[in-house]
DNA sequence: ATTCTTAATGAGATTGAGTCTCATCGTAAT
DNA sequence: ATTACGATGAGACTCAATCTCATTAAGAAT
């Protein structure tokens, strides 16, 4: 399970193995998306921070996602609206996202079978699959 | 088969349906798309038609590209770089993409056993499915 | 064909997410 | 504590996409 120390943890050892220097702006980042509930956009984190009382601007903000990104610590999200969304991936379950047309609402669902056609399909065409998009947009049942 | 005579009626069909007029600008978006090849981002397009001499802008392009995905002529494709993509659904089967992070090239594949999972994934959750969005991003295997 | 109403267009301003610059700050090694 | 240099912040900048509004042109009516 995750506490605030191992996350801390987490993020000094990415942060070593980059060569980056450990700051409470990172940290901030980091617990933001880490404890907080899912699919936030970049703005809203960097308010959020702010209003914690920690100094940090959108370029840190921006700086530091992109590192936890690559470091598959956290996992950007494009839900078509033209704001990239971020979610922790650590104590995650690797899942996709049926987003609802009609609320905005986010429904995370997996599906094995579906992963493993995506790599079976990269494969017959001669390719290794690094990551995939997969977004179900979808309407509730009338009843 | 597309001929151009076809597409023209097509088009024509559904600005009629949307209650819009039949103009230059439309029909030079709307060949643009449905004759060349796929993929292209709308400035693309944009210089291609002025190239030819009619007279258009960005604005129109834009607009036009709206009324075209909304009436299911164009397919709007986000491939993660910031700029859209458009191909015609005309005479095409629908595909999903595949995108070497090495060339940038896009391969498109179908599978209906993907697409029937993908229709069950969003009932069994009590949604119906209205699009999807789907892209493989991935690696040539090396040798 | 000409007139007339009103939608469509174009040039350029604007928006907004994300990136970049560079003077200043702060980490952490010594 | 000193020092070297990486990190930060304010705000300029980028670029795709959207909006504004004066002008243009469909296309219906005559």
């Amino acid at each position: 399970m995750a506490t605030a120390a191992k996350n801390i943890q987490i993020l000094k050892e990415v942060l070593q193995k980059e060569g980056l220097r450990f700051t409470r702006q990172r940290l901030a980042v980091w617990t933001e998306i880490g404890i907080s509930r899912k699919h936030r956009d970049a703005d809203d984190i960097f308010i959020s921070i702010r209003s914690k009382g920690v100094k940090v601007s959108r370029a840190t903000v921006y700086r530091t996602i992109d590192v936890l990104v690559k470091n598959k610590l956290v996992r950007k999200l494009d839900v078509g609206d033209g704001k990239n969304r971020f979610e922790s991936k650590i104590d995650e379950e690797h899942h996709d996202h049926m987003i609802c047309l009609e609320t905005g609402n986010i429904i995370e669902f997996y599906n094995s079978r579906l992963e493993q056609l995506q790599e079976k399909i990269a494969l017959d065409n001669g390719y290794e699959l690094v990551r995939h998009v997969h977004q179900l947009f979808v309407r509730p049942i009338k009843k």
